[in-house]
DNA sequence: CAGTGTGAAGGGGTTCACAGCG
DNA sequence: CGCTGTGAACCCCTTCACACTG
């Protein structure tokens, strides 16, 4: 693959969720003192086919010395590169509900480079509270808020109703990426990424798979 | 399409979950009182293409009513037929923690015929204590529960280290589903299916396309 | 004649197979 | 000699275009 700066149009969507796998598979070799590695025993690990994962990061570069494999250490590095994730990103919650909260708690977003800046909820009740050190906002500070302390990433865990309202505000905000848990679609926006997450639909996946069948009337 | 039981092998896997997302926005309609709607306008709803959802009902039957479009509530009847839904599926999550309780206290879940009938935790602390209604127990009663209460559905929301574990377990209980959040591959077993959820990757996805290049080194 | 149902075309992504290189 | 990097084949899925029908 030539050098020079990556044209991500040319990087399959289905490439990326990818990336972030094998980045995780490749932390635990580094925890477990692995020096080097080839596709194929990652690919074991992963359940996944090794040549897909040489041509997930051919689009990348070169990162393999052949008839050898992979330095797990350099290999960590280049894909975190790619994947953006060197960079620090500033993430705010919106809807400090029962999924807000859960994730605002959740120790592995802050690992991969996600700084967690701001909670933020509609209700008087929960505002002024304290997630793991991060205070929970009243809604109607999100603008000024916004103003004053710039941010990346908003993840949306507010009823599907209200979404759309929120990811505008946040969207005026300044705010360029959305992970939108609620169950509506979101109008896409220029230059805005949206990743709609359906955790309602996982059980109904399931659920075709294990009805024995189903056959008309 | 012809009549008699379908061939779930048949059926893309993309178009799984997109029939939950029809049935969702089917259902909305139903609330508002539409008595029936067009692929069209349907396709208007979900941002999609009106030909990509006739395809995908096409796999099951027809539906509709040329130059008219499809009835509302009987269109929801064959989709919830078909995804399974009109079952009464046993679902226990395994793991109490954040994002267990999270899901366990979700309602969306139990709307769509999936019930909750046990939580499980290993810590002794957490065991006992009571979400909305459903014991949290501790994880060694849960080979003996399994025996005494079938159960269709595990949601595993436990630490990646011993997701295997868990899996291990209610399988050889006799749960033919799994709906897998930790962050671990799980060895797949012949007629157990195993649905894996990375909410991890996600923040990563959107943090790929907004950063602005990444060229090598 | 409007809108469904669907064969066929088109595009994107995965897998193969092997050339290339350390 | 082994494993990477990659063109090409293949396959799955989406989209188009239109025949069909209430």
């Amino acid at each position: 693959m030539a050098p020079g700066p990556i044209d991500k149009s040319q990087v399959p969507q289905a490439t990326v969720p990818r990336l972030a796998r094998y980045l995780r598979v490749l932390h635990r070799l580094e925890r477990e003192g692995v020096p080097k590695v080839s596709s194929k025993e990652l690919a074991e690990r992963l359940d996944a086919n090794a040549a897909q994962i040489r041509k997930d990061f051919s689009y990348f570069g070169e990162f393999g010395v052949r008839g050898v494999g992979y330095e797990v250490e350099y290999l960590i590095d280049q894909l975190s590169r790619c994947l953006g994730v060197s960079e620090k990103w500033k993430v705010i919650i919106l809807g400090a509900g029962k999924l807000g909260s859960a994730l605002a708690r959740y120790r592995g977003f802050q690992e991969e480079g996600f700084e967690l800046v701001g909670v933020f909820d509609s209700s008087q009740r929960v505002a002024g509270s304290d997630i793991d050190g991060v205070t929970v906002r009243p809604e109607r500070e999100l603008p000024e808020f916004l103003q004053e302390n710039p941010v990346d990433i908003a993840i949306l865990t507010v009823p599907g109703e209200v979404a759309q309202l929120v990811a505008d505000k946040v969207i005026a905000g300044g705010v360029r990426g959305i992970v939108n848990f609620a169950p509506a679609r979101l109008a896409s926006v220029d230059g805005v990424f949206i990743r709609q997450v359906d955790l309602s639909t996982e059980l109904m996946v399931v659920s075709f798979y294990l009805s024995k069948e189903c056959s008309p009337r």
